[in-house]
DNA sequence: TATGAATGAGGCTTCATTCAT
DNA sequence: AATGAATGAAGCCTCATTCAT
């Protein structure tokens, strides 16, 4: 069922998950095909009898992060459920770059900056996963407002987009850093200004 | 003073000029000399006369951001003396990006998000001008504080990491998916998270 | 007896039919193995059951059209008897690519001019099917002759070289003009110069 | 003023001359470029200074053969201005091909017959060079015919296709049978034919 | 007999950079 | 200060063929 998977073949899961890891280290155009066979393991042309071209293989990419999205297997879970959820959406972000020593912004999203401009099937796929994500966490504070546990001057919508964008920017602006400070602040702040709207506070919280 | 100005010379000043539209337009990477050489109309071994390589192009065009934020030539005003113009940094980079329909993100956070990783040089040169637009909101903030028309737990620095990484996130969500939307509700929400601080509104805002 | 049939083989016959149709539409060398296989709907390593490299279904594609020619499967007749079936021969040729939109010229006459030069098993068997038609023309015209009807100054062999020649440049000349002017205006010609060496004008031509 | 000459540039020119005389033996598309860079001794990367791809140099090919025909220069002179000239015209054809021990058929036919169903833009070019030859010689039975030279019959654009298709059709038989016979009985009887609209037998033919 | 994964050479093209003039 | 020819490494991709099952 998931990307991976869907041909039962070991090599080519073995070439997306090495290029969806080089991808992130380095960027797309900065990856050549040579380098994620030779990371791999893979034999030259072993990456032309499973993908097309180059593109496609950024395609498969980000097809796996929509897929691990929504079956819960991303280090952030995008499924948010309560306000915790929400808390740990902003923070596991930056929990998760720290891995990589700042030295990292979001997989998704960059590839969206490098490649969205030249490449319009690159930048739908990109924003797949946006919408993907976007559309969990309002429905997430759609639930809360018809529960009235949301201002009334909340919009669910706008208030996703609010989300993804400061969570975007701070990842961003942490690889330029190369320090978390940036990254902590703002997702701080971003939590801060969605709590704002909250009508009442639950203990669980 | 300013950097095209600096010898004096007019080619050297319209190879910068093309090669930061042309990274702007489709990244750095994507960009070749002999592309900005073309569309700039200048001979091929010009560039190696006034730049020693391509990193040093871009450094180049880093440093030319930079000056124009410092001299206030840029199309945002950095430079931040009352909430209006706070406001201002924000809608002037969400119109910027209209005029390019919404295609292009910040040209300086797409240079980081893209070459950060790999050219250290090209990090700090980015840093250096995220670094001088922070200090400018920063001390905005400080001053308010001083006048005591911020609320205590106003933290100015990290106040400022926020404006500048919801502005970058607003972007680069806004080129990946084509439209305003998302930047128009991303400042949106900034700005009136920022406001939360103010302590007494004053007539000019 | 057909090649196809030789060894019972639904698939080789297919994969052969299949490759001389690409052959034929776009050359030999411009048709690759997995094309052929695409298209015939085979799998990969069938061909290599069947056939022990490119070279050998070429091999198997020109067996294929002396066989056709010889059991008078061709669409175009080469067992001549009298004058009708020679101005057939001409005007059948013409007809036949007529059906290709003159985008094609003859298949054997083309993979001869392809690869005649590289490849000597190939250049033989082009020969093979250029001398059998000739064989059977001269034969015609030595028929003719042994019944003096035809001029002393005729030379059948020369006279059947001068068919297949024509012919081929008719063909070659029609796919470079893609239309049927030249081809036309060559073979008219052509069958009016071998009429000319009749002796006696019979009805039935 | 000749394409070779056109950038004063003898890099270009010699990639043109050896391109040529290697489409020529073993066609296009069983010529790399690398192959033709070492017979030519040029760099790897000077081909792309000077050509902007594999099908740009097919047409400076294709530009340089109507060049020498244009100016005379071409082993076979297409300015037909006598009956001595036409019968030059297929001599010279075949005397050409003798110096290639009959291995190589007509270097502008082959580029046509290999590539026109593929590449549009070759097959103009192809067919420019064959209207050039096919204008000069229907002029010369113009020029017979209104001298009243020509038989009423004769039509001088239909005579001059029948020049070129035969010619053509001569060269790729001969190439096929590795020998000069069927070329030399082909063109002596298109000679023949040709002459037989003659009116008048002038002594000097 | 059949499947398709694996191999590796080589093809076309782009690129940053250097050199000669 | 200026021109553009030359260089060579590397990038993307295609292909004929072999191997393991």
């Amino acid at each position: 069922m998931s990307v991976l998977s869907e041909k039962g073949n070991k090599t080519r899961a073995l070439i997306i998950e090495t290029a969806r890891e080089l991808f992130h280290r380095q960027g797309v155009r900065a990856t050549s095909i040579d380098q994620i066979l030779e990371a791999s393991g893979t034999g030259k042309s072993q990456f032309y009898h499973y993908f097309g071209s180059k593109d496609e293989i950024v395609h498969e990419v980000l097809r796996f992060y929509l897929d691990i999205f929504r079956s819960g297997k991303a280090p952030v879970k995008v499924q948010i459920e309560n306000w915790d959820d929400l808390e740990s959406f902003f923070l596991d972000h930056v929990k998760t770059i720290k891995k990589y020593d700042y030295e990292r912004s979001c997989p998704i999203g960059s590839i969206g900056g490098e490649l969205a401009s030249e490449n319009e099937n690159v930048r739908r796929d990109v924003n797949l996963v946006f919408e993907y994500v976007r559309d969990n966490i309002s429905s997430f504070f759609d639930e809360l407002k018809s529960r009235g546990e949301l201002k009334e001057s909340a919009d669910p919508q706008s208030m996703a987009d609010f989300c993804i964008a400061s969570v975007q920017g701070a990842l961003l602006v942490s690889k330029v850093r190369k320090d978390s400070e940036a990254a902590e602040n703002t997702v701080a702040h971003a939590i801060k200004h969605l709590e704002s709207y909250r009508k009442i506070r639950s203990s669980d919280s």
